[in-house]
DNA sequence: CCATCTTTGTTAATACATTAATTACTTTTA
DNA sequence: TAAAAGTAATTAATGTATTAACAAAGATGG
């Protein structure tokens, strides 16, 4: 049997953990979560989401998403429309209100990244995204 | 600003979910958790762990542990003893019905851990897990 | 020796994760 | 076209994550 820290998942657990050390404080600072993040991210760069492809992309599940949705709409970052092809289907916008705070907050976050960056390598970085890439892409 | 994908926290954690979907149903079969599995994995390598030194190992906060322990009590995994010399550690193990779990379980988890290499690659492994090794360890 | 500070572990409150089951709507198929 | 099969989103139930606050044991300094 491998040792216990030769375990893929855990590593990938830990050194997640050690990058949002460098983020985790700013977004406390500013009442909000990572998964809230993300979908602020993902909203600010594609305008526009249905529901599920908002999942995927952020990588959280359908079930989970519902609540953290429900949540932002109650802070009045997010708003949502029926989609009329398909009146199953919810498309997902950010408000003004959610805008000004992406902006506000995305420089310092940006910053930190290049105190992230400068810590550990420009090249390394590109290395093991490129990496963690293909291994996202891999299937059962 | 970076465009959403290029997150490093996100693609870690894809390459995480990634990785899991070798394993999660052969644990969710058995009824474990990953949180669980983890405790169980420290606990068969080490024999013995006090709790924080266990959640430091597993990633998990001590708020957390306390409850994912409550519950493997419960389950008759895991027994506690408190430390002589200090009365606030609490020293935790398996028992025998963990250990026979555990070894009835991990000659399947490895060969998922196999069948996992044979797709990624042993050198890629190597390689990836020495840059995420060196990413764990660095602090802001 | 005692008051103070520190550390270990827990509780409480809120947010999120996971699986199964359900609802409402769409598409297929007989 | 009515019934069956499939899909998007939600609800329900249980387990975990996160922060703050706390109790109890231990270390420290006056």
């Amino acid at each position: 049997m491998r040792k216990f820290e030769d375990s893929l998942p855990l590593q990938l657990l830990r050194a997640r953990e050690a990058t949002m050390l460098f983020f985790r404080p700013l977004l406390h600072d500013n009442s909000l979560t990572e998964q809230q993040w993300r979908i602020l991210r993902a909203l600010y760069t594609y305008r526009e989401l249905e529901s599920k492809e908002l999942a995927k992309r952020c990588c959280i599940l359908s079930p989970s998403l519902t609540g953290i949705l429900k949540r932002l709409a109650q802070q009045g970052y997010i708003q949502r429309r029926k989609c009329h092809e398909d009146q199953r289907r919810a498309l997902i916008s950010l408000t003004d209100k959610a805008y000004d705070l992406f902006e506000r907050l995305s420089p310092e976050v940006e910053a930190r990244y290049a105190a992230f960056i400068d810590r550990y390598s420009e090249e390394k970085l590109e290395e093991l995204m490129g990496m963690l890439r293909e291994l996202s892409e891999l299937e059962p």
